[in-house]
DNA sequence: TCTGGGGTCCTACAGCCA
DNA sequence: TCTGTGGCTGTAGGACCC
């Protein structure tokens, strides 16, 4: 049997921010965007005490200000965050050398081989990183990483939940389905509307019917998911298959030179991100939002691998051409892929 | 009226080729 | 030579995650 864990760090940004600006101690703090409710943005993160006015990460700044306007708002700092989110993967990796890093907040460790018990891991981890940072995490222990994931939910913050296998029926059922991974809006949608709203209701269902509806590859996963299943194993180096930068412009913008000249900056910084990482690229994609929403891409692919500005900045001017700019534009983006050295 | 930015993976389809 | 098939590649869009 696995031994998987996932740890959580508890509201991080805006605990960092606390840390590091004792008088925010109490106060409902938001972190997103530049720091300004009053600018387009999305809640990245938001501590305990803002929670309770209903703010949540993802929501328009805007909207987590009409809601909760006495919050303190501060902008997402990633060099800070980044920095100590180092400093915690170095604690984990001295608990466990097989770690998977999922993003900045997170991570999952293998302990099937080690001799400790469950709370010694634990404790391990929390005293580790509360030294090195002063934060607190949540951790959840199953045999898989799915499992794992749901169980570092369910008692938040500083919180331990270990799920079994024969925990499934009486634990994991009840949920909602929302609560698996890999279900997001759309598919809660479609499964509220054949009266599915639990987890146990999902695995009651037929796996013809959920492939039927999903297709065979995320018919399965539902199927398997919905019992608790999952063999993924944790994948310790990663190489990234593309690279992008994007930007909302703060007002939508109908001029063509704004646009081309947005276009061209993050041509360059994507470029320079590619030379910065030692990769050539073969293909370019463009994005264009207009302001109802609706988004294009545009993409070619070049014939040798490149990291030159010039060509990847042609590649992308000759991909806008193809998009008839007949509406405000909201958002600019450029992706690079077919990445190799 | 509002909906960021950086990613991954999947599906569908079209064109090319053996 | 014609037709069908299946694989591969490129493209576009959508869902999802942190």
């Amino acid at each position: 049997m696995r031994r998987i864990l996932h740890i959580d760090m508890d509201a991080f940004f805006a605990a960092v921010e606390q840390q590091r600006r004792p008088e925010l101690s109490g106060k409902p703090v938001v972190i997103g965007g530049q720091g300004d409710p009053s600018r387009r943005g999305v809640v990245s993160t938001a501590n305990y005490a803002a929670r309770k006015f209903g703010v949540h990460s993802g929501m328009p700044l805007r909207t987590a200000y009409k809601l909760c306007p006495r919050a303190v708002y501060l902008p997402v700092d990633y060099e800070t965050y980044s920095r100590i989110s180092a400093i915690i993967k170095e604690a984990l990796r001295e608990v466990s050398p097989i770690m998977e890093d999922v993003g900045i907040d997170e991570a999952y460790l293998e302990a099937t081989d080690s001799a400790d018990s469950d709370d010694a891991l634990v404790r391990r981890i929390k005293e580790g990183i509360r030294e090195k940072t002063g934060l607190t995490c949540s951790v959840g222990i199953a045999p898989n990483k799915l499992l794992a994931k749901i169980a570092s939910d369910m008692q938040k913050p500083d919180g331990v939940t270990i799920l079994k296998e024969n925990d499934i029926e009486s634990r994991l059922w009840p949920l909602a389905v929302r609560k698996l991974y890999g279900v997001g809006p759309k598919t809660e949608a479609s499964l509220k509307e054949m009266g599915v709203e639990t987890i146990g209701q999902l695995a009651a269902t037929p796996l013809a019917v959920l492939v039927d509806r999903f297709g065979n590859s995320y018919g399965s996963y539902l199927h398997d998911a919905s019992r608790g299943l999952d063999d993924s194993p944790l994948v310790t180096h990663w190489e990234p298959k593309s690279i992008s930068r994007e930007t909302t412009f703060q007002e939508d913008v109908s001029n063509w030179q704004t646009i081309a000249r947005t276009l061209a900056d993050l041509a360059r910084e994507v470029t320079a991100d590619l030379r910065e990482h030692r990769y050539l690229a073969r293909t370019v994609t463009i994005k264009i939002r207009f302001d109802d929403f609706t988004t294009f891409t545009r993409a070619m692919t070049i014939a040798d691998c490149t990291d030159s500005e010039g060509e990847i900045r042609k590649a992308a001017f000759a991909c806008l051409k193809r998009i008839a700019l007949a509406r405000k534009v909201r958002l600019v983006g450029v992706r690079v892929s077919g990445l190799t050295r």
